[in-house]
Order: C-alpha cells, then sequence, then structure tokens
RNA sequence: UAAGUAAGUCAGAUGAUCGCUGAAGUAAUUCAGAGGAAAGUCCGGACACCAUAGGGCAGGGUGCUGGCUAACGGCCAGUGAAGGUGACUUUAAGGAUAGUGCCACAGAAAAUAUACCGCCGGUUUUUCCGGUAAGGGUGCAACGGUGCGGUAAGAGCGCACCAGUGCUUAGGCGACUAAGCUGCUAGGUAAACCCCACUUGGUGCAAGACCUGAUAGAGAGGCGUAUGGGGCUGCCCGUCCCGCUUCCGGGUAGGUCGCUAGAGGUAGAAGGUAACUUUUAUCCCAGAUAGAUGAUCGUCUGAAACAGAAUCCGGCUUAUAGACUUAGUUAAUUU
RNA sequence: GGAGCUGUAGUGUAGCGGUUAUCACGUCGGCCUGUCACGCCGAAGAUCGCGGGUUCGAUUCCCGUCAGCUCCG
C-alpha cells in the first residue's frame, strides 16, 4: 500500500462503537505522553484514531497536535502492515514539547506496544 | 526632547522537497485553501420547522435628543452631568406632585412631624408655661445658602445675590440653552416594587428535506366530541390531538442535500458634518464531516503575540508580540 | 455546534442590602483516662472566584470576565 494512504478515510478510525471495541477488547500501553489502544482486526490493513482530551490546551493546540502525530506516522509506515485497530491518546505531559521529542516519544510508545520494531 | 490623548493599518515574507482538503480534467496536471478576533455566545437578523403564527392578561427587554440600518441593547452627530492643566474621556441620563416600601447605628427629629443642649418672655428662682428654630451636637443626608435689615429672642418676615421650581420671550427639528418675570422652598432611594413610552410567539442547521429501508405505525378519509388528559412559553379565550373504523405503507442507524454569489469584496463618482445611502466598473475569494494548512532545510530580520472556519451575516465584549501612519495637547530647552 | 447551572474557612453547606459572615465535620489547645477513643470546654482558620458600577453602605442588586459541571447525536 502507498505511503500516503495512511492518511485516507479508510485508514482512520471514526466511529464511536468502534473506538468502544477497541477501548474493551484491545491491550494497552503507556509511557509518559501518550497510552495506545491496539486491536487485531481481519481487513489487511490499520486504522488509526487520534484521542485529545481538551485539558491539553484550546483548539488550535489540539490541531498542531494531531498534525504533527499525522506527519510522524507518515514518515512511518511499517504501520499498516499490521492489520490493527490503533488508538493513541494524549496526554496533558505533551503540551510543552517540541516535534522532535515528541517523535521519540511515540516511536518508543509504539515500540511498547509491538506495533513497530 | 519627554509625557500623554485620539483615530487607523499590518498580523511575517520568499524558495525547495515530502504530504492534506476541494474544484476542473480521460490523464499528466492546474487552480484555490482559516481570523482580526475564526473565541465568548452577550444582542440583533436571514433561513427552517412548530398551529393560522392568533386575541387578552402576566412576564421579558430597552429608556436624554435627532439621524443611520434588514434589525439591534449597535453606530454617527449633538444636549446635560462628572473627571482631567489640556488634547480629550466617561455616562442604565424618563418619572419621587400616581401610589406603596425602605433610610441600620447615631440623633430631639429620617418626612408631615418634633425640641436634647440652647435663646427669649412670664411666673418662680428646684421648676412650670408659652414663643423660637439663628447657634451647638448626630449623621451619607436635617423643610434652601451667604450677607444686611428686622425682633423680646427669632423666623423668606423683608431686601440683594446665588441654587431650585413654574411661566413668558428668543434661538434650535429636538434634548436643551440664554434673557426676563411672578409665586414660593419641594429630603434621598426607581441597577426597591412600580408608573409611563416603545418593543417582544417558541425552537434552533443536532433546524429541516430526500434516498435506502428490520420491526411494526408516521400519514389521509369517515364517525363521535360527554368527561378527563396532553401540545401550542405561564394563565384565560380559541384551536389541534388522544377514542373507534377504513385506506395506505415506513422508526433508529447510514448516505445525499441544506452548504456557501452574499444586507459579498476592491476601486471610482455623487449626496450627507458623520454613521450611511445611491450608482459605475471589476472580481469569485475555504466548504471539511473524528473534521483538511504540517514537517525539514535555506535567505531576509530574531526557530515573534493572541490564537483554528463547522448554516450565513451585522454588532458588542474579551485576548493580543512587534512594527508603522496621521492629527491635536502639556512641560522643558534652543533660535 | 447549541442549551443551561454553580462558585462562601481544609471539606460540605446557611445567609431580609445594615456585625469583614452561620452550622456541622476536620485542625489546634485544655479537661477527663493508667493510655487511646468517646465526651466536655475553648481557640484559630474566609480579599464571600475576579474586575467595575448603583447605593450612605453589597456576600446579597446590575454589567463584564474566569473556572468548574450538566444536558441535547
Amino acid at each position: 500500500m502507498e505511503l500516503k494512504a495512511l492518511l485516507k478515510s479508510e485508514n482512520r478510525l471514526k466511529k464511536n462503537k468502534e473506538f468502544k471495541i477497541t477501548y474493551k477488547k484491545g491491550n494497552s500501553f503507556a509511557n509518559r505522553d501518550f497510552v495506545v489502544y491496539y486491536k487485531k482486526n481481519s481487513l489487511g490493513f490499520s486504522r488509526i484514531g487520534f484521542s485529545v482530551s481538551k485539558k491539553v490546551g484550546k483548539a488550535w493546540k489540539r490541531n498542531e497536535i494531531k498534525r504533527r502525530l499525522r506527519e510522524t506516522l507518515r514518515k512511518n509506515n511499517s504501520l499498516l502492515s499490521k492489520s490493527c485497530d490503533i488508538i493513541i491518546i494524549v496526554r496533558q505531559t505533551i503540551k510543552d514539547t517540541d516535534y522532535f521529542s515528541m517523535e521519540k516519544s511515540l516511536n518508543h510508545a509504539l515500540k511498547g506496544s509491538e506495533l513497530i520494531d
């Protein structure tokens, strides 16, 4: 699958139901900045959802975080072949970190959940 | 030069690589892509549905004058009051003689009554009676203020000036201002109830319309309309529904539309002190749906603030780095 | 996106415009007890979320603002 397709609509978690199922039946891993829920699916590709609480910041701040997360995942396309539903929850500590340390932290979180090598 | 006042503008730019959303195109590709506040949701509209969008009362809102506007609690121009040396700023600013309430403590007395210390007269010299409200004292506030006359002592009792109120004249569309005159003195509070004038139906794009369409009833016609219940903001009137029967077909979830050409932008002309209006030319300028603008590198000038459209407009309020423009004011120095 | 509610000692709450403000739990000190608890007595602890305005005087009335919470798919 092509790299740019990662963020097409079929690769995103959308429905509230899907989120709830992943929360209930999936496994989780957490570090200082992120919580990752993941669960195998039968689609042959992965779907990813983001969850950024209002406690993190105002609207423009949350948008910025989501943009940067998408950029990080775009560079790192190995997630797609896993066929998983993934939810990435952002914690409050992310507020003051810059792009590079965020990327590092996210990779650590994904390694911990054995989604990437 | 310093301090301060008012009005207004911009809101990083540019190049490269990799990406996101929409439109056009068979395709390569091309074009467009967050704000001055997009925010708060404090007002006003458009639009949609609710019942025909109704009547009365209650309730809500606004409150100096004139104008502007689709409308407004907004804006513009003025009036009064308050503040500032000044440029200028602020202003919920109708009515207290329609009525009701309240004015703690203190004080004689807090609104139609009264006299604590006093002053004066008479009698008596402990006091009592009468007159008085000038002085003291209380308080945010004491039935006008200052001065002179007057008096037993006093008092708008009389006079002059001032404050208020009423009337007349002049100016102004008007709020009001100026001058003159007569009578005389009226406590404050309406962001207390209230009165007066104007105004106000409710719900909100999660409005609503259509497509597909499990289970079972949204709709239409007829009959009945006694009681009771429910809906239409609260109550009353009025009105619709709930009952029975016949016909007909269609909740939630999903998708499409609503969804962006508009009280639109830019430039000019005319009218107006201005807000704004009229008109000519020209432009098309986000439309997502878990929700699109990012990352890296280079240069300028320094990894600049507040901060992200969600139906759309007009305002208000709040947040905001840095830079700039224009017009007044005050003070100091020099010529 | 839209609609609403609440802010008062550490916590949960009362409060007619008129004393820098009530009660309970908690805290601190004392009494009681061999000791602790219970009980009794006393004390401290509040910029009434913040900023303006009305008023002689605001926790209370009005305006703005901030924070928290609830409801509507």
